[in-house]
DNA sequence: TGCATTAATTGTCTAGGACAAACTTAAAAG
DNA sequence: CTTTTAAGTTTGTCCTAGACAATTAATGCA
């Protein structure tokens, strides 16, 4: 069973590192080193590409290309998360049962873990449900992946699992013609749904009316669905994982293709630490994003 | 309002065309001729976005992009899908439902267009209404987009909402312990996810038992997945839209990846024309993936 | 210790060349 | 006249290697 060897397009799929960043890295830290086909194409060993995405998933973490290509293979599984180090411990009684379902993920019990899911949601009610159960659990899984005690599959299927939930039960509000409208979406690069869906449920609860784009939306795109669609408000969702740099430049751009009279407001873990930017919203906690929802009505009135 | 200009990250990311395509047409054909900054790098004026798009678009519909890129914006418009074209008006009593469906969608009423979706659901039951409903809905939404009747946005909400309901459908599902265990994803490029969610439906009707992963993982972690969960078979979703070429390969390298007790199915609008692959199972059709689950038990039963 | 300036790090862009796979067209054979 | 084979086009992806700007780290100075 000879292992495959994986093409420079195939490396960039797996890693998401881009082309230019392997050939770059390749060059300046002369790693990875591809076999070269007959073609003299790279040819990258699966082994690689495994340590390719360790590093990936690191840097993703915090820590910096030039340090982790250094280190050897052996060495970067002790590095560990930054985030996860800063908070050793601090187990709540809330946090003991947000392990518990950590656990079931780990242990691949899908009926488990939406048993356990569905029981909290009728405990807590959606409102709740949503800021103390999904939120952080989502918060714990991010880490976990980072430090590496969570597998991409795990981590696929709890997201899976908990976008069917969050959707069973938005589907489970009202609607119809309420106000304000709300489109919800993200840009091209943010392909994370579960930020949008746990706002989606807190401005339903809240009477809005919501229409969900799903995500990878162009901006000229956003700009005409937000017409069409008469909507008041345009509200983009940010992961954490998002490249942070692009933000600013993003909305700004979307800004200006959008009318004047659309609100835009972006949220998530991305837009935490941005200065703000003339025009646009920034949502930093699901309390601002209710508030945001409140002060638009107030503003309504006097017109 | 100074519409803003693309730089040629931005354009990837919105017209779906890689920098090197860029690059390339650009030199070759003279198109696009993005400005240059004080840097020396592209610029691109929104309106050769626009264009990029619409050319794109006609690509995907099958036209080669050498005659698009020499032909005027105004005729580009002129052009339309080869699908579409060869199939004039055949208006079964069950298109012209259809029809109405797509209406709802055009006319952006989505509480519409979920009302009549839960009626056709609960009058056909969730087989017929997989196969009739849905499925010919997403190819004349494909088709409509690929002749430009239906915008992007617009394809979006359907998606969205399509998905919903099938979820929920799922969702509806008894579940437990069943078999076989059928691991449902997509590899790495492949966004697409409403095959898998009707696959997922008819499967889950048949009596198996369904892990979704959602879709883009890896192969390593496809393969990795696979173990953890011990599934019996891994079946994968390919849209038309996916390129074709590139189908067998990543086939054979799953293969590869996979242990052999475990059965590989491919299916999805991707495979249609496709040669058959040493020890994958090619599913052509919704009929031939609930045959390919009765075989399955059937093999099951002298061992 | 806190802030400003310099230095290192790192990603993205640019240019043009090469080549193989896919598709078309032309020619030959049945 | 149709089918198959061969030659020719078209088109995307990969290659090298250089430049620069933006971020992050490190230094000097108040």
């Amino acid at each position: 069973m000879n292992i495959p060897s994986f093409n420079i397009a195939a490396v960039e799929r797996d890693t998401g590192l881009s082309k230019d960043v392997l050939r770059m890295w390749e060059r300046r830290y002369g790693f990875p080193q591809p076999d070269r086909d007959s073609n003299g194409e790279r040819c990258y060993p699966a082994d690689q590409v495994e340590r390719l995405r360790l590093i990936k998933r690191l840097m993703d973490a915090g820590h910096r290309p030039g340090k982790l290509i250094a280190t050897p293979v052996e060495e970067l599984a002790g590095f560990v998360s930054r985030r996860a180090k800063a908070r050793p411990g601090n187990e709540s009684s809330d946090g003991s049962e947000l392990s518990e379902l950590l656990a079931l993920i780990k242990q691949h019990d899908s009926n488990g873990f939406q048993q356990a899911m569905q029981q909290r949601l009728a405990r807590q009610g959606l409102q709740r449900f949503v800021q103390d159960t999904i939120a952080p659990l989502t918060f714990r899984v991010g880490e976990a992946w980072e430090d590496g005690s969570v597998e991409v599959f795990e981590e696929h299927l709890f997201t899976e699992l908990t976008k069917r939930l969050l959707r069973q039960a938005i589907a489970g509000l009202p609607s119809g013609q309420r106000s304000p409208r709300i489109l919800l979406t993200s840009v091209p690069d943010e392909p994370h749904v579960l930020g949008l869906l746990m706002v989606e449920a807190l401005f339903a609860l809240e009477g809005a009316e919501c229409i969900p784009l799903g995500t990878q939306m162009p901006l000229l795109e956003i700009g005409r669905a937000a017409s069409a669609h008469r909507a008041n408000v345009v509200a983009l969702s940010f992961s954490v994982a998002f490249p942070q740099r692009q933000i600013p430049g993003l909305l700004q751009q979307l800004r200006m293709v959008l009318a004047p009279e659309i609100e835009l407001w972006a949220g998530g873990g991305g837009v935490q630490r941005l200065a703000p930017i003339e025009g646009v919203l920034l949502l930093t906690s699901f309390e601002s994003a209710v508030s945001a929802l409140t002060d638009w009505r107030l503003a309504q009135v006097p017109a």
